[in-house]
DNA sequence: CATCTTTAGTTGTATATACAACCATATACT
DNA sequence: AGTATATGGTTGTATATACAACTAAAGATG
């Protein structure tokens, strides 16, 4: 019989946990400061900040979201007044997102809080075992989305 | 001015991409094999059947769910036939978990196509890369769950 | 032993996400 | 130009998840 599979110490595993611990002291840390933004939102203003403007569909290229998801995500950016959402007219049927002045100081603040968590995280880690594990992260997530459905 | 945050290449943001990449494959291939069954679904069997009977809490922390996710998963479980969800009669108050016969033959199944996800993932990869990997992830989320709210 | 505190699990509510069905607009083809 | 196809976004529905409020049971303390 096939052993049982060693899932505790499987990439899928670990990388979910890590995930979800990142994020969840985040959004821990975000509220501790006063700051009503998920971690989700945090992230997908860094990239708007980063690139804008970018449509809906290419926000969702950089987050590796479905189309849903972003609609949904931007809906809420929206209404917090962190994003503007207009069409774009060379082509009615994009939205073209730009983040608000008044998102950026809130975004620099979080940020700060995003450094503090990396560094908990990080604690006790070589920076070059850091690169490397980057490295190889990135190499996965560029085969899984080459990878057959 | 502070450079801009570098999400991109940030530890939350690879292992989130990677998790989500990873689930989502999986449930395709699943799909894909007649088996209504999802990534985390599997997980939480295959941690059962390595260290079976466990309690709800106790399978929460080994998949660091809050107690109240579990007790929808578990839910799930239960309605399809895979677990058997009983009293702990030295504690009234725990549930004891354990899996049914019928799951088993599936959970194998499914093993084998995780399998062929982490086969695919870790493509152009060498063993001590992953293995260097795992132990930092290791250390990045002993890190988190130590570290203050 | 009576009450206070802690622990285990459930349920209400909210966000994040995927997939499928759909609509509107743009592009291609004949 | 007119129809067929492709693309961008929204909405319906389902799962995964967290936190807060709650219930029930066990343990601690006077």
């Amino acid at each position: 019989m096939q052993k049982l599979y060693d899932i505790k110490n499987s990439m899928g595993h670990l990388t979910g946990l890590a995930s979800r611990l990142f994020n969840n002291l985040l959004a821990s840390r975000f509220h501790a400061a006063g700051i009503d933004m998920t971690a989700e939102q945090w992230g997908a203003i860094v990239i708007l900040m980063n690139m804008e403007p970018l449509s809906q569909g290419q926000l969702g290229e950089q987050l590796y979201l479905d189309k849903s998801s972003v609609s949904r995500l931007t809906t809420g950016l929206e209404k917090r007044g962190w994003v503007m959402r207009s069409k774009d007219p060379d082509d009615n049927r994009k939205k073209v997102l730009i983040v608000t002045p008044s998102a950026r100081d809130l975004v620099e603040r979080c940020s700060d809080i995003a450094r503090s968590v990396l560094h908990d995280a990080e604690q006790g880690l070589q920076a070059d075992a850091l690169a490397a594990q980057k490295a190889t992260l990135t190499q996965i997530i560029s085969n899984l989305r080459g990878a057959a459905p």
